[in-house]
DNA sequence: CGTTTGGTTTCACTATTTGAAACTTAGTCT
DNA sequence: AGACTAAGTTTCAAATAGTGAAACCAAACG
């Protein structure tokens, strides 16, 4: 993860700074962070300390190590509840767990990579905070195939440059082409499958959420195993899933024109 | 909201601003920022155009308007999943939660404010990210006093600092003199009560949770209604629920110091 | 079609950031 | 103990990055 691309300027820095103890799981203590980043000592010490004076991380002053602080979690609070989709869809999401009984998703697009931002579990009722903000690979998810086959060919680039095409199962389209060529099926078909890709026996149904421009603003997945239900079965629900994107990139649209004065 | 604070170096200001964009619930465009900002527009305008590029923020092209980006969201789950005390405070609150059949809150402070990271309800199952992330005054919730009492004395200082002290109720402590006293009670009883002073109706028992060296981790709290219990009733749960703080403090601190090699 | 409003770019000026190196602690080893 | 080492903190001149008044551009308005 050393070399984030391009980091311009100081917040550039920061918030890569902030990445690398994002990415450690646990408190990391000074000295690690020096070894694994570039910046010079002197530079990654003050980074560390703004960062701390304003709340975005935490020292704890007993063990020496820092943690991502509290601010980050408000923050997000406000960035879930006004990225227009998750609480648009919130009542949506309960509509399709209760008539699909399955695991849905609600994905959105992060740097190539697709980020879980609400879900509905079949079995557990719901699970918390830790679910949604997961990071997931693209190239064989079904969320993150729908995202991809309506993006735009630069954004597509951009996101294609940024997978990792590791081959999970024997069904994983691990190439460049394989996926392409999956891409162009996807669109002519409306819809995408994760046909045990990712993992061994599960299997899902994807839709994208377009705006009426076309604009890619996430996907939504009916999610099941292979043990229960077969591709075919779950495809025949892909016209009720592909209604319900559309009722959720419908509203989130007028939400994002609000009756300004 | 306007001027915040002190905002050291390049990386504070861009820090300012994402607080910016987040205390407006919806999509902001650059001119309402301009107005509220201090800042002058060209500096603004930069520190957007940064803040974007890093994902921190999105700028949707159709609109012109600003909101909170996805990479906070990726950041927010680390930082729940890191803050120690959530993870791992989370079976012991569903314990508690069935145990009491009563609403269960685990806040953390944060600049003088409750956080709350997170929560059971009796009655709907469990909610969503939008639940934790939260924010609340301290000097008239529970877990805000309970956090308050334990704090050494220059943290609870700068705490108090930041109070607005608005009497939400007739039973609001409404000022810095009627809280510190309150504080000191609460230090001899153990555990802090709310009276009704933060919503009518509502009360709740709350606990700090401490670290061996007495540091405040964070608070714990049981909350009902006036209507299902009384306070003594809750009171008399106190007991348990200092022991399950305990256990959260015990095995947050252990997993600080993980066996590292 | 001139004017206002909202957003973007320029550019000389300056303040902030930089990072090698010196300096403190706090452990460790003999 | 005293000498060594590792980890964290501070300094300071040089350089870079940030600043912001003002000019500019482009739509929308009247």
């Amino acid at each position: 993860m050393g070399a984030e691309g391009h980091a311009d300027g100081t917040v550039g820095k920061a918030l890569d700074v902030l990445d690398m103890v994002a990415s450690h799981g646990r408190p990391v203590r000074f000295s690690d962070l020096l070894t694994q980043s570039a910046y010079p000592k002197a530079t990654l010490y003050r980074l560390l300390q703004t960062l701390t004076h304003q709340g975005m991380l935490t020292l704890d002053p007993d063990t020496g190590t820092y943690a991502l602080g509290v601010r980050l979690v408000r923050l997000a609070h406000a960035a879930w509840a006004q990225s227009s989709l998750a609480p648009i869809a919130r009542p949506y999401l309960d509509e399709l767990a209760r008539e699909t009984g399955e695991t849905i998703h609600l994905a959105q697009m992060d740097l190539g990579q697709v980020l879980y931002v609400d879900k509905r579990n079949a079995a557990r009722p719901v699970e918390m905070f830790a679910q949604a903000g997961k990071v997931g690979p693209a190239y064989c998810t079904g969320v993150g195939k729908a995202m991809l086959a309506y993006l735009p060919p630069d954004a597509l680039e951009a996101a294609l440059a940024r997978q990792s095409f590791h081959r999970h199962t024997p069904h994983t389209l691990a190439s460049r082409e394989a996926l392409l060529a999956e891409l162009q099926a996807i669109r002519k078909r409306g819809h995408a499958w994760d046909a045990e890709e990712h993992e061994a026996g599960i299997i899902c149904c994807a839709v994208p959420i377009l705006s009426r421009q076309g604009r890619v603003m996430g996907a939504l997945s009916v999610t099941s195993t292979t043990a229960r239900t077969t591709l075919d079965a779950l495809g025949a629900q892909a016209p009720m899933i592909k209604d319900i994107a559309a009722k959720i990139a419908a509203e989130a649209e007028s939400w994002r024109f609000p009756e300004q004065v």
